[in-house]
This record gives structure tokens, sequence and C-alpha cells, in this order.
DNA sequence: CTCGATCCCTGGACGC
DNA sequence: TGCGTCCAGGGATCGA
């Protein structure tokens, strides 16, 4: 293994003393971080230094991360900071020019106190759970649906798009929410999902499979990053406003503003205004 | 609990 | 062409 740039990385020294010669037995998704589990080494003195025990690497890649194995004469990208050497002699290699991701080496304790920080799975949680997660909450929904400790894995795109599916403001408060909108949000969210992920995601820029594909979903947004075009359902001008910090593209005919989101949510205007 | 602000980092867009 | 400036984004953190 080699590091080049370790900034994204926990504890770089714990990587180098105890990845080498184990392997990875499988990986596991949890919302937008891999886990690879890792074998115990059997090596002499492993039990000392903790390399007995089981592991795993987490791996977040952030906005521009990608992890993908490579012939070892394949030249190196830019930005590549981390090599493992596979034993059947290619390269895995950690690519992330912004380094807006993560990796940990983490065993026991910390890293079952990193999984039951996670909130549900959006491709698996039920409609009741969906519900009861959404229905006592004051925050606006769309902070709710980027909250990786209430649902794991939603990012911006996938919460504007399920959301101009709903027809619900990112504004809006989630308790105030009606039981259909809530069940239609459960709904979009899982079928925007599962579109999404069919058509490996979604390319804005230089997201790149795996097998170095470039996702397709961005052809099929219907709000994100359409800010001035015409909504597809009703041919309002799609509008882009800041909630719970993040660009949020919406369309102001098909998604009305909740009353108390409007004069908080208009460009720049101070938020004193909320009702009580 | 929820909010906004700030920072991290680089590449791309834009203005001059 | 080559600067400078601004911005995007996920998440951690801090203060209100």
């Amino acid at each position: 293994m080699t590091l080049g740039k370790t900034d994204f990385i926990d504890d770089p020294a714990a990587l180098e003393r105890h990845l080498p010669g184990r392997r990875i037995e499988k990986v596991e998704r949890y919302g937008k971080f891999m886990l690879l589990r890792l074998s115990a080494t059997g090596q002499a003195g492993a039990s000392e230094n903790g390399d007995a025990k089981e592991a795993s690497l987490l791996v977040h890649l952030g906005m521009t991360g990608n992890l993908a194995p490579y012939a070892p004469e394949q030249p190196c990208a830019k930005h590549t900071h981390v090599w493992f050497r596979l034993d059947d002699g290619r390269e895995l290699r950690y690519t992330d020019p912004r380094r807006f991701g993560r990796m940990a080496y983490l065993t026991g304790e910390l890293l079952a106190t990193e999984l039951t920080a996670f909130g549900a799975d959006p491709l698996l949680v039920s409609a009741e759970e969906f519900a009861s997660r959404i229905r006592s909450r004051s925050a606006r929904i769309k902070a709710l649906l980027l909250d990786q400790s209430v649902l794991r894995g939603i990012g911006n795109i996938y919460a504007d798009e399920s959301l101009w599916r709903a027809k619900i403001h990112p504004a809006r408060v989630a308790a105030q929410l009606s039981k259909a909108q809530t069940r239609t949000l459960w709904r979009v969210l899982q079928d925007t999902l599962g579109k999404a992920i069919a058509a490996r995601g979604s390319s804005i820029s230089d997201f790149l499979d795996a097998e170095g594909r470039p996702g397709e979903y961005q052809r099929r947004h219907r709000a994100y990053g359409r800010e001035g075009q015409r909504c597809f359902r009703c041919a309002a001008t799609i509008r882009r406003v800041i909630v719970a910090g993040r660009s949020s593209y919406f369309c102001p005919r098909c998604q009305p503003a909740p009353r108390s989101a409007k004069a908080g949510v208009k460009r720049g205007r101070r938020a004193g205004a909320r009702n009580a």
C-alpha cells in the first residue's frame, strides 16, 4: 500500500500498520459509505496489535472520489492518493481531486459507533417508519432528507428530484406535511433512487463508476440544475433557493412555498418573520 | 432541536 | 493568454 496526501484519512498510520496482508472479505454499503470488511491476518503477533480482530475500511467518496482497480501499468490519474496492491497484481486506487471524501480503518466499538449513527436506508425503510422519522420534526423537509442520521444516502440531487416528483416545496416543515404527502414522498424517493441506480447515477461533471463509466441519470433530472428552465410538468420557470445551506431547485407552481417560508427563503432576505 | 456561518478543496465558469 | 474571483458540494463544527 502507498499513501499520497492523507488529510482525508482518519489515521493514516493505522492504515499503513494494519492493512497490508489483509483480504477484503466483502463490500457493504451504508448510505454514502462503502464498508470493506477485512479478514483477520493470523500473522504472528497479530493478537497483540489487534490484527487478529475483524476490521473494516470505511470509505466515503465525497464529491469527487473514485475507488477502482487498475492494471499497474495504467498511468495514474491526477490526484490519486491511495494505492492498494491486490494479490491478483492489480492496484486498487483512490482518486479524489477535492479530498472531500473520507477513509478510516475501524475496528470494534469505533466501527459500531459509526454504523449506529446512520439513519434508515431509504430503499428499505417502510412507509410507516419513514413517516415516524419525519412527522415529529420541525425542520424543513429538505434538511431532513439530507440528514444522514434520519435517512442514509440521500444527497442534494435526489432530494430535489424526489421533492419535485412529490410536489413538495423544499422549505416545507416536515411535521406539516399531510399523510398523503409523506406517503408520496416515501414512494417517489424509492422510485427515484431505484431509477437513478439503474442508470448508474448522475454524472454532472466528472463522476465515473468503478468501471469507469459515467452515469446517465442526469439526463432525466426534472429539477436539479434546471434553474431558469421550464418545469416539465407545468412549464413554469424552475427556481433555485438555498435551503439547509444547499442549492435547492424547485418549481414554484408545482411545489408551492409554505406561508411561513415565503419571507425566509427569498434570496438574501433576512429570515425574521417566521410564524410563532 | 434547529438554524446559519465557516471551513475544507479543486476545477470550472466568468470577467477583464 | 492569463490572471483574479466566485461558486459548487458533503460533512464537521461552532455559536446562537
